[in-house]
RNA sequence: GCCCCCAUAGCUCAGUUGGAAGAGCACCUGACUCUUAAUCAGGGUGUCCCAGGUUCGAGCCCUGGUGGGGGUACCA
């Protein structure tokens, strides 16, 4: 390694004794790669266009010499194209400095198109500038990049190499984008919430710790934004979402960075039915606009995004996978056992009821399914069904065994919340660390009153996987939560 | 946290039974004015992840550690 960065260094020297500035401030384009592909696509072999000059600019891929005239390839972020360098065109001393070009290096150039008569479009070089030195060599063209812990650590180096890991980023902006579009359209207001928070609220999940130093306490991370997103709610702002980050001091898996992008959403006067409609229609609306169909792959299964989709309630999908009527069952964990699992003594039974439905219904959920009617206590922030104070009004939302969805009709009885959290805090005082903490501030809200309304949560990271058909998290996250490096 | 797997040149990888560290690309030197994994001639550039141990001798066997991947637990 110090080999070769040795050599490039030289280079560095030999360039600045020559007086050509190795990084240059600024180069005017009037091209990129794809557009000049794209307007001569209909060139003939040989042809070449007059009047056609371009300048355009990238990193050198490739290179392949021929004594007094060489090509090569620069990438841009539109794409490659071939450049061919000549002796007799750019004059003996800038072929000498084309000769010492890296693989790597930045250039801009100046040339016209033609198409050799191999067929490639091609840049006739008539004059280029360096635009930056690289020092450090790329990996190999053929094979490039695989080592997983390089991909992650120098993402760069991965977006360099992998055009389809680009690809894959490009794709999940643009699903942001438009998700975007399609909330803005139905009047949803994007807001930002706070990201560090005095009471960490909305979820069941361990948080991270920071400190303010200033005013001397300690502050959390967020694990979701909802109670804020209530908080506007009560204010008057009656549909409104958030796309940022919400963070569990929690495991790490192909499912679960610490670290994830959460679409929350919250809309007055609806319940979790008109959710699903609106969670159907974004995701199903997102797909074919990225994909251009709704008949998709993910890691080798066909799914059919074709609305409507499926309901089952909780209880079904685990009677219809498991053959158990959890109704008429009185030892749930005696049944548990019965079917594999290993079930320990302390177990709540509507943690039992979620061990089966993770371990024998969500696999099997590759057509998008929603389940619905969760556990009463399994939700303390959800309004109960009508007909059974037991159970939720809340749906999850699987497509491809990925958990995508997470919804309910939001609770806003100040009574009852103040209740169900005073339940959490017992769990709490019993040794549940990620039970729900009190928030006494958004039960004040509550008690000013927040119309009926429902809230939706998306988790972008699993949308872009089922999108970009990625086996891993770590594949849509650029920079994945990793041990840090050992200093060289 | 626990279990399994992986770590050799810049990159992708081979390395037999424990017996002198290898290939392709990249890189360096030279030839070549339409090549595209360009070609031809020559050159190996290495903390075999780290620290111990066994052995006459360790890339290979043993122990511990580090980093990564997968599974599992916790967890939406």
């Amino acid at each position: 390694m110090e080999e070769f960065i040795k050599v490039r260094h030289e280079k560095l020297k030999r360039l600045r004794k020559e007086k050509i500035e190795p990084y240059p401030h600024r180069y005017k384009i009037t091209y990129k790669t794809r557009e000049i592909l794209g307007k001569y696509k209909k060139l003939k072999i040989g042809e070449e266009v007059r009047g056609s000059q371009v300048s355009l600019a990238g990193r050198i891929m490739s290179k392949r010499g021929h004594g007094k005239s060489g090509f090569a390839h620069i990438m841009d972020g539109s794409g490659k194209i071939q450049v061919y360098t000549k002796f007799d065109v750019v004059g003996e001393k800038k072929y000498g400095l084309y000769k010492k070009l890296d693989i790597g290096d930045f250039i801009g150039v100046e040339g016209r198109i033609f198409k050799t008569k191999t067929g490639e479009i091609t840049v006739l070089v008539e004059d280029f500038t360096l635009l930056a030195k690289s020092l450090r060599p790329l990996p190999e063209k053929w094979h490039g990049l695989k080592d997983v812990e390089i991909r992650f650590r120098q993402r760069y180096i991965d977006l360099i190499m992998n055009p389809e890991v680009k690809e894959t980023f490009l794709r999940r902006s643009r699903i942001t984008s438009l998700i975007r579009k399609f909330l803005d359209k139905k009047d949803f207001l994007e807001i930002e919430t706070p990201m560090m928070q005095p009471i960490p609220g909305g979820a069941a999940a361990t948080p991270f710790v920071t400190h303010h130093k200033a005013l001397h306490r300690d502050l959390y991370l967020r694990i979701a934004p909802e109670l804020y997103l209530k908080r506007l709610i009560v204010g008057g702002m009656e549909r409104v979402y958030e796309i940022n980050r919400n963070f569990r001091n929690e495991g790490i898996s192909t499912r679960h960075n610490p670290e994830f992008t959460m679409l929350e959403l919250y809309q007055a006067y609806a319940d979790y039915e008109d959710l699903m409609e609106l969670t159907t229609e974004l995701i199903a609306e997102i797909a074919k606009e990225v994909l251009g169909t709704l008949k998709i792959e993910y890691q080798g299964k066909k799914i059919d995004l074709k609305t409507p989709w499926k309901r089952l309630t909780l209880k079904s999908a685990i009677k219809k996978y498991t053959k158990l009527d959890i109704d008429k069952t009185k030892n749930i964990k005696k049944e548990a056992k019965k079917l594999g699992l290993k079930i320990e003594e302390d177990l709540a039974d509507t943690q039992v009821i979620d061990h089966i439905f993770k371990e024998f219904v969500e696999p099997r959920l590759i057509q998008p399914m929603f389940i619905t009617d969760y556990p009463r206590e399994l939700s303390p922030l959800a309004k109960a069904k009508k007909n059974n104070p037991n159970l939720a009004e809340r749906f999850e939302l699987f497509i491809g065994t990925l958990e995508l969805a997470n919804a309910y009709s939001e609770l806003n009885d100040p009574i009852l919340q103040r209740e169900r959290l005073k339940e959490q805090l017992a769990l709490r005082w019993a040794g549940s660390e990620d039970a729900h903490m009190m928030d006494e501030d958004f039960l004040r809200a509550l008690e000013y009153g927040m119309p009926p309304c429902a809230g939706l949560g998306i988790g972008i990271d699993r949308l872009v996987m089922l999108l970009t058909d990625s086996p891993s998290i770590r594949d849509v996250i650029l920079f994945p939560h990793m041990k840090p490096e050992k200093q060289q």
